[in-house]
DNA sequence: TACTACTTTTAGAACGTTTTGAACGATTAT
DNA sequence: ATAATCGTTCAAAACGTTCTAAAAGTAGTA
Protein backbone atom coordinates (compact mmCIF):
# COMPACT_ATOMS: atom_id res chain seq x y z
CA UNK A 1 0.00 0.00 0.00
CA UNK A 2 0.75 3.63 -0.82
CA UNK A 3 3.39 4.27 2.70
CA UNK A 4 1.56 7.81 2.87
CA UNK A 5 -1.74 6.48 2.98
CA UNK A 6 -0.79 3.63 5.19
CA UNK A 7 0.77 5.78 7.67
CA UNK A 8 -2.35 8.07 7.82
CA UNK A 9 -3.97 4.83 8.48
CA UNK A 10 -1.97 4.65 10.74
CA UNK A 11 -2.29 7.58 12.98
CA UNK A 12 -5.98 7.19 12.71
CA UNK A 13 -6.07 4.04 14.22
CA UNK A 14 -4.05 5.05 16.85
CA UNK A 15 -5.99 8.17 17.85
CA UNK A 16 -8.70 6.38 18.18
CA UNK A 17 -7.18 4.15 20.24
CA UNK A 18 -6.19 6.77 22.45
CA UNK A 19 -9.84 8.08 22.08
CA UNK A 20 -11.29 5.19 23.42
CA UNK A 21 -9.14 4.43 25.67
CA UNK A 22 -9.54 7.56 27.73
CA UNK A 23 -12.98 6.89 28.04
CA UNK A 24 -12.79 3.85 30.05
CA UNK A 25 -13.19 1.80 26.49
CA UNK A 26 -10.16 -1.14 25.76
CA UNK A 27 -8.22 0.45 23.44
CA UNK A 28 -7.59 -2.49 21.27
CA UNK A 29 -10.83 -3.35 20.30
CA UNK A 30 -11.42 0.20 19.47
CA UNK A 31 -8.55 -0.48 16.94
CA UNK A 32 -9.72 -3.09 15.56
CA UNK A 33 -12.83 -1.21 14.62
CA UNK A 34 -10.91 1.85 13.39
CA UNK A 35 -8.98 -1.20 10.59
CA UNK A 36 -12.23 -2.17 9.34
CA UNK A 37 -14.14 0.92 9.72
CA UNK A 38 -11.46 2.37 6.68
CA UNK A 39 -11.50 -0.21 4.60
CA UNK A 40 -13.20 -0.93 1.43
CA UNK A 41 -13.70 -4.31 1.51
CA UNK A 42 -14.24 -7.14 4.36
CA UNK A 43 -10.75 -8.12 6.06
CA UNK A 44 -10.05 -11.44 6.94
CA UNK A 45 -8.19 -12.36 10.47
CA UNK A 46 -4.91 -12.72 8.76
CA UNK A 47 -4.87 -9.61 7.16
CA UNK A 48 -5.96 -7.70 10.35
CA UNK A 49 -3.55 -8.95 12.30
CA UNK A 50 -0.94 -8.48 9.46
CA UNK A 51 -2.06 -5.31 9.47
CA UNK A 52 -2.26 -4.38 13.53
CA UNK A 53 1.08 -6.65 14.34
CA UNK A 54 -0.56 -8.60 17.15
CA UNK A 55 -1.30 -12.21 17.77
CA UNK A 56 -4.07 -13.66 15.99
CA UNK A 57 -5.85 -15.10 19.52
CA UNK A 58 -6.16 -11.36 20.52
CA UNK A 59 -7.85 -10.37 17.17
CA UNK A 60 -9.81 -13.30 17.13
CA UNK A 61 -11.42 -13.00 21.28
CA UNK A 62 -11.81 -8.85 20.05
CA UNK A 63 -13.78 -8.87 17.03
CA UNK A 64 -16.30 -11.32 18.80
CA UNK A 65 -16.85 -8.68 21.33
CA UNK A 66 -17.44 -6.18 18.45
CA UNK A 67 -19.66 -8.36 16.60
CA UNK A 68 -21.52 -8.10 20.39
CA UNK A 69 -21.56 -4.99 19.94
CA UNK A 70 -23.12 -4.90 16.13
CA UNK A 71 -20.15 -2.94 15.53
CA UNK A 72 -19.11 -5.52 12.99
CA UNK A 73 -20.40 -8.06 10.90
CA UNK A 74 -18.51 -11.22 9.40
CA UNK A 75 -19.26 -11.69 5.52
CA UNK A 76 -18.94 -14.56 3.52
CA UNK A 77 -16.83 -14.41 0.85
CA UNK A 78 -17.31 -16.70 -1.80
CA UNK A 79 -14.29 -19.42 -2.75
CA UNK A 80 -12.91 -18.06 0.55
CA UNK A 81 -13.13 -20.67 3.44
CA UNK A 82 -11.82 -17.66 5.52
CA UNK A 83 -14.20 -15.69 7.78
CA UNK A 84 -14.40 -12.06 6.88
CA UNK A 85 -15.21 -8.97 8.95
CA UNK A 86 -16.22 -5.96 7.81
CA UNK A 87 -17.57 -2.41 9.76
CA UNK A 88 -21.44 -1.36 10.83
CA UNK A 89 -20.55 1.99 9.37
CA UNK A 90 -23.38 3.86 11.23
CA UNK A 91 -20.27 5.06 14.14
CA UNK A 92 -23.14 7.40 15.59
CA UNK A 93 -25.35 4.50 16.41
CA UNK A 94 -23.04 1.72 17.16
CA UNK A 95 -21.36 4.74 19.91
CA UNK A 96 -24.76 5.86 20.83
CA UNK A 97 -25.81 2.19 21.76
CA UNK A 98 -22.80 1.63 23.64
CA UNK A 99 -22.88 4.46 25.37
CA UNK A 100 -26.99 4.11 26.38
CA UNK A 101 -25.84 0.26 27.80
CA UNK A 102 -23.53 1.41 29.63
CA UNK A 103 -25.28 4.83 31.81
CA UNK A 104 -28.62 2.71 32.01
CA UNK A 105 -26.29 -0.61 33.18
CA UNK A 106 -24.93 2.11 35.76
CA UNK A 107 -27.60 4.12 36.69
CA UNK A 108 -29.16 0.73 38.00
CA UNK A 109 -26.52 -0.34 39.69
CA UNK A 110 -26.44 2.88 41.59
CA UNK A 111 -30.27 2.95 42.15
CA UNK A 112 -30.18 -0.11 43.96
CA UNK A 113 -27.26 0.94 46.21
CA UNK A 114 -29.13 4.39 46.75
CA UNK A 115 -32.23 2.71 47.88
CA UNK A 116 -30.68 -0.08 50.24
CA UNK A 117 -28.74 3.27 51.75
CA UNK A 118 -32.23 5.01 52.32
CA UNK A 119 -33.38 2.07 54.19
CA UNK A 120 -30.96 1.99 56.53
CA UNK A 121 -31.14 5.17 57.21
CA UNK A 122 -35.16 5.86 57.51
CA UNK A 123 -35.44 2.75 59.90
CA UNK A 124 -36.38 4.76 63.51
CA UNK A 125 -33.92 3.37 65.56
CA UNK A 126 -33.64 4.28 69.27
CA UNK A 127 -30.62 3.10 70.27
CA UNK A 128 -29.03 6.04 67.69
CA UNK A 129 -27.73 9.24 69.54
CA UNK A 130 -28.81 12.50 68.43
CA UNK A 131 -24.99 12.82 66.28
CA UNK A 132 -26.16 10.02 64.26
CA UNK A 133 -29.82 11.07 63.68
CA UNK A 134 -28.01 14.63 62.54
CA UNK A 135 -25.72 12.24 60.43
CA UNK A 136 -28.45 10.59 58.79
CA UNK A 137 -30.50 13.73 58.00
CA UNK A 138 -26.93 14.50 55.76
CA UNK A 139 -27.30 11.47 54.55
CA UNK A 140 -30.48 11.94 53.43
CA UNK A 141 -29.85 15.32 51.69
CA UNK A 142 -26.90 14.61 50.03
CA UNK A 143 -28.49 11.04 48.83
CA UNK A 144 -31.40 13.72 46.66
CA UNK A 145 -28.41 15.16 44.76
CA UNK A 146 -27.15 12.05 43.62
CA UNK A 147 -30.90 11.22 42.46
CA UNK A 148 -31.03 14.66 41.02
CA UNK A 149 -28.14 13.82 38.96
CA UNK A 150 -29.46 10.73 37.90
CA UNK A 151 -32.45 11.77 36.03
CA UNK A 152 -30.22 14.15 34.78
CA UNK A 153 -28.92 11.53 32.80
CA UNK A 154 -32.20 10.33 32.04
CA UNK A 155 -32.92 13.32 30.16
CA UNK A 156 -29.82 13.72 28.57
CA UNK A 157 -30.40 9.69 27.22
CA UNK A 158 -33.77 11.00 25.79
CA UNK A 159 -32.17 13.72 23.87
CA UNK A 160 -29.82 11.62 22.48
CA UNK A 161 -31.99 9.65 20.87
CA UNK A 162 -33.56 12.51 19.30
CA UNK A 163 -30.77 14.09 17.98
CA UNK A 164 -29.39 10.41 16.03
CA UNK B 1 -19.77 4.95 64.60
CA UNK B 2 -22.97 3.57 64.49
CA UNK B 3 -22.12 0.42 62.32
CA UNK B 4 -25.21 0.32 60.16
CA UNK B 5 -24.59 3.65 58.93
CA UNK B 6 -21.00 2.47 58.56
CA UNK B 7 -21.77 -0.28 56.10
CA UNK B 8 -24.36 1.45 54.41
CA UNK B 9 -21.75 4.37 53.94
CA UNK B 10 -18.89 1.83 52.81
CA UNK B 11 -21.95 0.48 50.24
CA UNK B 12 -21.77 3.88 49.02
CA UNK B 13 -18.22 4.40 48.73
CA UNK B 14 -17.94 1.01 46.85
CA UNK B 15 -20.63 1.92 44.36
CA UNK B 16 -19.21 5.31 43.58
CA UNK B 17 -15.79 4.08 42.80
CA UNK B 18 -16.99 1.11 40.18
CA UNK B 19 -19.52 3.69 38.80
CA UNK B 20 -16.47 6.49 38.07
CA UNK B 21 -14.06 3.29 36.95
CA UNK B 22 -16.48 2.24 34.76
CA UNK B 23 -16.12 5.81 33.08
CA UNK B 24 -12.70 5.90 32.89
CA UNK B 25 -11.98 8.29 36.31
CA UNK B 26 -9.81 7.22 38.91
CA UNK B 27 -11.49 4.56 40.89
CA UNK B 28 -9.65 5.77 44.38
CA UNK B 29 -10.09 9.92 43.56
CA UNK B 30 -13.80 9.30 43.22
CA UNK B 31 -13.88 7.41 46.48
CA UNK B 32 -12.05 10.21 47.86
CA UNK B 33 -14.71 12.47 46.91
CA UNK B 34 -17.89 10.04 48.43
CA UNK B 35 -16.17 10.23 51.76
CA UNK B 36 -15.67 13.96 51.99
CA UNK B 37 -19.40 14.02 50.19
CA UNK B 38 -21.26 12.41 53.19
CA UNK B 39 -19.26 13.77 55.65
CA UNK B 40 -21.22 16.67 57.41
CA UNK B 41 -17.93 17.93 58.75
CA UNK B 42 -14.80 18.55 57.21
CA UNK B 43 -12.09 16.00 57.84
CA UNK B 44 -8.18 15.74 58.15
CA UNK B 45 -6.01 13.51 56.24
CA UNK B 46 -5.57 11.05 59.10
CA UNK B 47 -9.49 10.79 59.22
CA UNK B 48 -9.86 10.31 55.55
CA UNK B 49 -6.71 7.73 55.52
CA UNK B 50 -8.40 5.82 58.59
CA UNK B 51 -11.69 6.00 57.01
CA UNK B 52 -10.71 4.34 53.36
CA UNK B 53 -7.74 2.31 55.00
CA UNK B 54 -5.13 3.53 52.61
CA UNK B 55 -1.44 5.24 52.71
CA UNK B 56 -1.23 8.76 53.64
CA UNK B 57 0.72 9.50 50.13
CA UNK B 58 -1.87 8.17 48.33
CA UNK B 59 -4.61 10.26 49.69
CA UNK B 60 -2.43 13.55 49.69
CA UNK B 61 -1.80 12.96 46.16
CA UNK B 62 -5.21 12.12 45.27
CA UNK B 63 -6.67 15.18 47.08
CA UNK B 64 -4.64 17.50 45.42
CA UNK B 65 -6.13 16.31 42.10
CA UNK B 66 -9.60 16.81 43.70
CA UNK B 67 -8.26 20.05 44.66
CA UNK B 68 -7.37 20.76 40.99
CA UNK B 69 -10.63 20.29 39.88
CA UNK B 70 -12.42 22.36 42.04
CA UNK B 71 -14.18 19.06 44.19
CA UNK B 72 -12.80 19.27 47.08
CA UNK B 73 -11.13 22.74 48.87
CA UNK B 74 -9.24 22.63 52.38
CA UNK B 75 -10.64 24.77 54.99
CA UNK B 76 -9.16 26.09 58.15
CA UNK B 77 -10.22 24.50 61.32
CA UNK B 78 -9.19 26.78 64.20
CA UNK B 79 -6.88 25.51 66.93
CA UNK B 80 -5.78 22.59 64.62
CA UNK B 81 -2.19 22.75 62.65
CA UNK B 82 -3.81 20.09 60.10
CA UNK B 83 -4.79 20.88 56.86
CA UNK B 84 -9.02 19.97 56.83
CA UNK B 85 -11.00 19.28 53.51
CA UNK B 86 -14.36 19.24 52.94
CA UNK B 87 -16.05 18.66 49.10
CA UNK B 88 -17.70 20.59 47.11
CA UNK B 89 -21.60 19.95 47.34
CA UNK B 90 -22.35 20.86 44.09
CA UNK B 91 -21.89 17.36 42.51
CA UNK B 92 -23.65 17.76 38.97
CA UNK B 93 -21.14 21.09 38.59
CA UNK B 94 -18.07 18.81 39.33
CA UNK B 95 -19.17 16.25 37.05
CA UNK B 96 -20.18 18.47 34.06
CA UNK B 97 -16.60 20.48 34.32
CA UNK B 98 -14.58 17.02 34.35
CA UNK B 99 -16.95 15.45 31.32
CA UNK B 100 -17.00 19.06 29.15
CA UNK B 101 -12.77 19.05 29.77
CA UNK B 102 -12.40 15.82 28.60
CA UNK B 103 -15.01 15.52 26.07
CA UNK B 104 -13.29 18.87 24.58
CA UNK B 105 -9.74 17.48 25.34
CA UNK B 106 -10.05 14.53 23.20
CA UNK B 107 -12.66 16.62 20.39
CA UNK B 108 -9.41 18.98 19.94
CA UNK B 109 -6.75 16.08 18.85
CA UNK B 110 -9.20 14.12 16.78
CA UNK B 111 -9.61 17.45 15.29
CA UNK B 112 -5.75 17.50 14.62
CA UNK B 113 -5.66 13.86 13.62
CA UNK B 114 -8.94 14.20 10.91
CA UNK B 115 -6.81 17.36 9.50
CA UNK B 116 -3.84 15.68 8.75
CA UNK B 117 -5.23 12.59 7.76
CA UNK B 118 -7.25 14.86 5.30
CA UNK B 119 -4.24 16.41 4.06
CA UNK B 120 -2.53 13.57 3.20
CA UNK B 121 -5.10 12.17 0.93
CA UNK B 122 -5.81 15.14 -0.79
CA UNK B 123 -2.57 15.73 -2.04
CA UNK B 124 -2.94 15.11 -6.07
CA UNK B 125 -0.05 12.54 -6.33
CA UNK B 126 0.04 11.01 -9.88
CA UNK B 127 2.37 8.39 -8.73
CA UNK B 128 -1.00 7.01 -7.01
CA UNK B 129 -2.75 4.26 -8.83
CA UNK B 130 -6.01 3.65 -9.27
CA UNK B 131 -6.63 1.09 -6.43
CA UNK B 132 -5.29 4.30 -4.35
CA UNK B 133 -7.12 6.76 -5.38
CA UNK B 134 -10.36 4.98 -4.79
CA UNK B 135 -9.22 4.20 -1.08
CA UNK B 136 -8.19 7.68 -0.79
CA UNK B 137 -11.87 8.89 -2.12
CA UNK B 138 -13.32 5.92 0.43
CA UNK B 139 -10.93 7.81 3.17
CA UNK B 140 -12.97 11.01 2.87
CA UNK B 141 -16.07 10.10 2.55
CA UNK B 142 -15.48 7.82 5.83
CA UNK B 143 -14.17 10.62 8.12
CA UNK B 144 -16.63 12.67 6.86
CA UNK B 145 -18.76 10.77 9.16
CA UNK B 146 -16.61 11.40 12.20
CA UNK B 147 -16.51 14.94 11.73
CA UNK B 148 -20.25 14.52 12.05
CA UNK B 149 -19.61 12.95 15.19
CA UNK B 150 -17.57 15.27 16.36
CA UNK B 151 -20.37 18.05 15.83
CA UNK B 152 -23.09 16.00 17.70
CA UNK B 153 -20.78 15.79 20.67
CA UNK B 154 -20.31 19.96 20.70
CA UNK B 155 -24.02 19.99 20.25
CA UNK B 156 -24.45 17.41 23.55
CA UNK B 157 -22.37 20.03 25.44
CA UNK B 158 -24.94 22.90 24.44
CA UNK B 159 -27.34 21.07 25.76
CA UNK B 160 -25.71 19.83 28.91
CA UNK B 161 -25.46 23.21 30.00
CA UNK B 162 -28.73 24.69 29.89
CA UNK B 163 -29.24 21.37 31.71
CA UNK B 164 -27.30 22.43 34.57
C1' DT C 1 -9.85 -41.80 8.16
C1' DA C 2 -6.44 -38.55 7.61
C1' DC C 3 -5.30 -33.99 5.91
C1' DT C 4 -5.56 -29.16 5.58
C1' DA C 5 -7.07 -24.58 6.68
C1' DC C 6 -8.77 -22.10 9.72
C1' DT C 7 -10.61 -20.27 14.63
C1' DT C 8 -10.83 -20.44 19.59
C1' DT C 9 -9.09 -21.34 24.09
C1' DT C 10 -5.70 -21.13 27.55
C1' DA C 11 -1.90 -20.48 30.80
C1' DG C 12 1.31 -17.62 31.71
C1' DA C 13 4.28 -13.43 30.22
C1' DA C 14 4.46 -8.60 29.69
C1' DC C 15 2.75 -4.30 30.55
C1' DG C 16 0.97 -0.03 32.56
C1' DT C 17 -1.16 1.81 36.57
C1' DT C 18 -1.92 2.37 41.33
C1' DT C 19 -0.43 1.96 46.10
C1' DT C 20 2.63 1.71 49.62
C1' DG C 21 5.84 3.09 53.17
C1' DA C 22 9.99 5.02 54.48
C1' DA C 23 12.52 9.19 54.24
C1' DC C 24 12.40 14.03 54.06
C1' DG C 25 11.48 18.93 54.97
C1' DA C 26 8.82 22.23 57.13
C1' DT C 27 6.37 23.91 60.94
C1' DT C 28 5.01 24.26 65.74
C1' DA C 29 5.21 22.93 70.63
C1' DT C 30 8.03 22.09 74.87
C1' DA D 1 17.52 23.50 71.08
C1' DT D 2 14.99 19.45 70.69
C1' DA D 3 11.07 16.83 69.99
C1' DA D 4 6.69 16.10 67.98
C1' DT D 5 3.46 16.68 64.32
C1' DC D 6 2.21 17.08 59.50
C1' DG D 7 2.18 16.90 54.52
C1' DT D 8 4.87 15.50 50.50
C1' DT D 9 7.77 12.82 47.62
C1' DC D 10 9.52 8.86 45.23
C1' DA D 11 11.39 4.22 44.41
C1' DA D 12 9.84 -0.12 44.68
C1' DA D 13 6.06 -3.49 45.16
C1' DA D 14 1.55 -5.08 44.16
C1' DC D 15 -2.05 -5.34 41.19
C1' DG D 16 -5.20 -5.91 37.38
C1' DT D 17 -5.41 -6.00 32.53
C1' DT D 18 -4.06 -7.18 28.04
C1' DC D 19 -1.30 -9.95 24.98
C1' DT D 20 1.10 -13.83 23.17
C1' DA D 21 2.15 -18.34 21.48
C1' DA D 22 1.12 -22.84 21.43
C1' DA D 23 -2.34 -26.34 21.88
C1' DA D 24 -6.86 -27.76 21.11
C1' DG D 25 -10.89 -27.55 18.54
C1' DT D 26 -13.81 -27.40 14.22
C1' DA D 27 -15.07 -27.97 9.73
C1' DG D 28 -14.48 -28.79 5.08
C1' DT D 29 -12.04 -32.15 1.47
C1' DA D 30 -10.00 -36.10 -0.48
Amino acid sequence: MNSKLETAQDKFIESIGKLCDSFGLNRFIAQLYAVLYLSDKPLSLDEIVERLKVSKGNVSINIRELENWNAVRSVWVKGSRKDYYEANLDVKGVILRKVRQAIQRRMGETSDMIDSFKNIIKVPDENWTDEEKKLAKTYEERLKKIEELKSLASTALLLADKLV
